[in-house]
DNA sequence: TATGAATGAGGATTCATTCAT
DNA sequence: AATGAATGAATCCTCATTCAT
């Protein structure tokens, strides 16, 4: 229960305020216990940290395994603007987790840079596998203008992130739509055959 | 000449390591002076980070500035692709100052988040009015394909946001002209009449 | 059993590492169990310490007790240096215990000052007693040459002394063994008749 | 100033309490700082119990340095004996550093076994070798017996090293006094021709 | 302008101890 | 007899900050 409760608000606190910038003591006194009652958990401050940070990562990383197992029955189309909705839905279900993931992808601290930076690239490969799969496939089909797959893969990568970015700073909801449906517009105009 | 190497210095730690993951003391051994020196340029920690905060927004504003006036000779294709290499060349001369920037407009402590929300958003319009002047003079001279104005501004300012992320997190530049390139010509066939 | 084994663990622990250097929960962890366990044998580390320090300086006094009251079958010079090797031999077999009677004897803790002063003397009074009456013996026997008995007494005991410290501080059995009869034979040329 | 008077009460408080025994807050009491200002002068506490070790053992060093370069005007026996009277003074006059040297050389703490067996290794060499000397001249001059030198060593350091002890667990001056003429006496006894 | 000395506040961590189970 | 969870007290240490010089 505490366990649980401490990786909870850890989350959100180092997310929020950085590792540097969250106390144990903050995290304790929400959960509503001491400070040295983290210790009956976690080693110290970084494993607390690691812990929470795995999960993070990993619930991003099954986040994108599962885009990409997605069954194809969905037209090309249908399947990239899915990843974007999904990635969307990932953010607003999981908020503290992308926070953190975000934060420490972009910021990472030198204790963590080699951990992050293949938890990442793991990620991000599968990702590009299952962008790429798709526009084979929409080319395939005919849908997809005959074009360098890399071109559109890359494309698309960039505009995944430019969301991810948007997502976090800007708070209302209406712009944020707006802003991904345009970037897919744009996107798949030029996609298309 | 002191307190011009502590801004650079500050600069730099404060954006690769954030506010509470620098310390005072690590900002003066760089320079080479005795923590307690600092307090001869700058009323405290706050203060030198501010200054050297607002610093950095400044000549990113600045730099934002002289994008929107730019002399027009250019076609629009030219001038949006010049966006993006000069927002490319501005990352790489003033590395320190836009990381700084870039970290505090996505993460930004609590006593900041007002005053960076509302520096950030001046610029955010300066550019998109800039961008937005562009593409209306790309579709009168019918360069550009008549469309909804909002669409390819939006879409634009996410293939901006998409490539910062980028630049920060691959290290190779290979990698990263590759990627703005191919954003910009999906971009851009999308746009072109 | 485990009663048993804390106090072993205790014992060696204390002895080697001293009371404050000593963990509860190093003392359990060796045992295999877990740190409140402790308090279900001894009520509190004071407790602990005490009972294994006084079961240490019983085996000590035992030890000069069982020394003491050898039947004096031997000659004085036969008794005299089977003092040293019944001391070398306790020492050997109950290195742990030798070891914190010493560390304690010489640096009490100001909590511990008195008891073990006491513990201390008593059996310190035994031990010159003893060797008192095997000088007096061998003088009477005309082995020991006619001199001050508190000279070969406070020479004993001094030499019982320096063997003592050498023994925890050089680590070679042979070292020790020669110094051991190098000590006995000078004392003893100067002893005999 | 401050810095002398942490290592004073340091010296003082390391020899009669331990290291682990110590904490840093009674030494800053004692001086009349606060805990913080020891940073400012040593890096941590291990520095300041390296430094102020180091010191005691190098005042004991120095002081069995002099005592191996006396001139030899004196005769074998005075030379002997005034190696025990000038042991005596030093552990009168520097009683915190022989205290300190004392309690770690027989108790020396993981982190500084090797250290510290260095370093007595060298004294006890310089010792050793100065004691040889003197009972080799003391032979040539026909004073001592001829006889194994390594027993007269061996038994000389062996007086010394009960003497030592002694020091510090007796507390009477004339007790004291007492036991090391004696031990001399009959040291000589058997050593002289 | 710069520093050495010092400090208050706070942070991570350890540890003996308690208590319900 | 033993443990998991929790805590109060204390420890070492860092850091921003002050002040006299």
């Amino acid at each position: 229960m505490t366990r649980h409760k401490l990786k909870e608000v850890a989350m959100r606190l180092f997310g929020e305020k950085g590792y540097e910038g969250t106390a144990l003591s903050e995290i304790a006194k929400e959960v509503g216990v001491k400070t040295p009652a983290i210790y009956a958990f976690y080693e110290n401050k970084e494993d607390l940290f690691m812990t929470v940070f795995r999960e993070a990562m990993e619930s991003y990383n099954t986040f994108i395994q599962e885009l990409s197992e997605e069954q194809k029955e969905l037209s090309a189309k249908e399947s990239l603007y899915r990843l974007l909705s999904r990635q969307y839905e990932f953010y607003q279900q999981s908020r503290e987790a992308s926070l953190l993931v975000l934060r420490y992808v972009i910021f990472p601290p030198i204790f963590l840079k080699e951990t992050i930076e293949e938890a990442f690239l793991d990620s991000d490969k599968l990702l590009t596998n299952a962008i790429e799969q798709l526009i084979v496939q929409g080319m395939e089909d005919g849908i997809i203008r005959d074009q360098s797959v890399q071109l559109l893969v890359d494309a698309f990568l960039n505009l995944m992130d430019g969301l991810s970015m948007q997502y976090f700073y800007y708070t209302s909801k209406e712009v944020y739509e707006r802003k991904l449906n345009h970037a897919f517009e744009m996107y798949w105009n030029a996609a298309r055959s």
